[in-house]
DNA sequence: CCAGACAAGATTGCATACAATGTTGGCAGG
DNA sequence: CCTGCCAACATTGTATGCAATCTTGTCTGG
């Protein structure tokens, strides 16, 4: 039995199997099951999906574009294990992209929208309740999407897509420096966002969206622990 | 003979050959050589680089992830052709990055880049006096090039990386609804932004970079003129 | 006992063959 | 003359085989 037979059967099977693979692979390194390091052998990924190699080199290359696998050559894939300074980076970019999305969000949000923020929030809280790790990984997903559905709010697909990398990046650095493992908790700074929305107070919503990124950067040690390379080494 | 052959003859002909044809593809999408639209035959590609199709086929992956090319399943790629829409969220994103790179870049700022800065503002003013499809191309590139140096600069390799994108997919527009066809002639945007660098005036550098996107936006003609589907099947 | 060379195995890079799909031109029927 | 079907062709999608490269375990010489 391969995976996807037992995770999807829809009438999108015979889609694009490069796509479906990319998907299942990034979710997998999103929400952590995929460690920083761990080697994608390109054989092994095919008989799990029982696909080709060349299918799979096609997804590995998609997911290397987004910054989520680093490939070297003629030693194959790899989950990507973000240095301290590209982390910094990750979070340099969403503080200069977001807080523009979040006002264009705030213009242009409309009450169908809102009622979807509020449907996800909900889910959010509850699962900041739950334990074991299957909640865990379902609340890193919800607050990632928290972020997706706001920048497909503010209605440039340029952006939305900028945005998928920099949240899924996130989650991966969230993975290697978070200090509390609970990344965005304690806070409700997703409340307060969704409030200034919903008030179409525009340079509100910039301003906490800003001040949220800090809480999550907060939460992080980025001291460089030059040990990395051999860290990578010992995760497989 | 090939045209890497005739193009390149040093010691990296045989490194990635994929990133080669993607860099050569990609010149020649943004300086208009190939039109949008333009169909791009996998098996003509490969005989023109004497590569087989998979070689190809990662280059072409690659330009679709950047948006320079769009692929259709069992139809093929093609030189994308931007909607009224796609160009407008084109610059939208780079109206809210741009100033943030500048204030960044301002703050950074070497001399020595300072110079680098310099030396090609001078390339550019020397290719706006002369005439000819080559220096053309060559100005359009060296404006290009002007802000991707600024986002080199600004020392952030994810923003840089999204700024190649942005760049290249506005040359792209340009093509397309570019009014006089020379893009960012008359202003010289570009000198003043350098000067407000050298004065480490961030904010300055931020605003000015902002009226200059607004300039070259100003050129374009963006009513949506239905026409654009058979416009494309002309094109090939 | 250790260092370095070397060979065997594993894995990726690439080319090519075949299958699946879309396109095009012609032909028959109206 | 026009419309719709059908077959031949062209092109892409995928699997697989082989060559190139890297890794790893072993052996030999010091």
């Amino acid at each position: 039995m391969t995976l996807t037979d037992q995770t999807f059967s829809g009438p999108f099977v015979a889609e694009d199997r490069a796509a479906m693979i990319r998907d299942h692979l990034r979710d997998a390194i999103v929400d952590r099951r995929l460690a920083p390091g761990t080697k994608l052998n390109e054989a092994e990924v095919g008989t799990l999906f029982d696909v080709s190699r060349t299918v799979v080199r096609a997804a590995l290359q998609a997911l290397a574009f987004e910054g989520l696998v680093r490939t070297e050559r003629n030693r194959g894939a790899f989950v990507a294990n973000p240095t301290p300074d590209e982390a910094r980076q990750v979070f340099q970019s969403r503080r200069l992209i977001e807080p523009g999305i979040a006002r264009a969000a705030a213009e242009r949000i409309t009450t169908s929208e809102i009622a979807t923020f509020r449907a996800r929030l909900h889910d959010e809280s509850r699962l900041m309740g739950e334990r074991g790790p299957t909640a865990r990984r379902a609340e890193i997903h919800a607050s990632g999407d928290f972020h997706l559905l706001l920048a497909s709010v503010a209605g440039n697909a340029i952006l939305l897509r900028f945005m998928e990398e920099l949240v899924a990046r996130s989650s991966l650095v969230i993975a290697l420096y978070g200090r509390s493992g609970a990344s965005s908790c304690g806070h409700n700074d997703h409340a307060d966002i969704l409030a200034a929305l919903e008030a179409r107070d525009g340079p509100r919503a910039s301003t906490l969206l800003l001040t949220h990124i800090d809480h999550i950067e907060a939460d992080l040690d980025l001291r460089t622990t030059t040990g990395l390379a051999l860290r990578e080494a010992l995760a497989p």
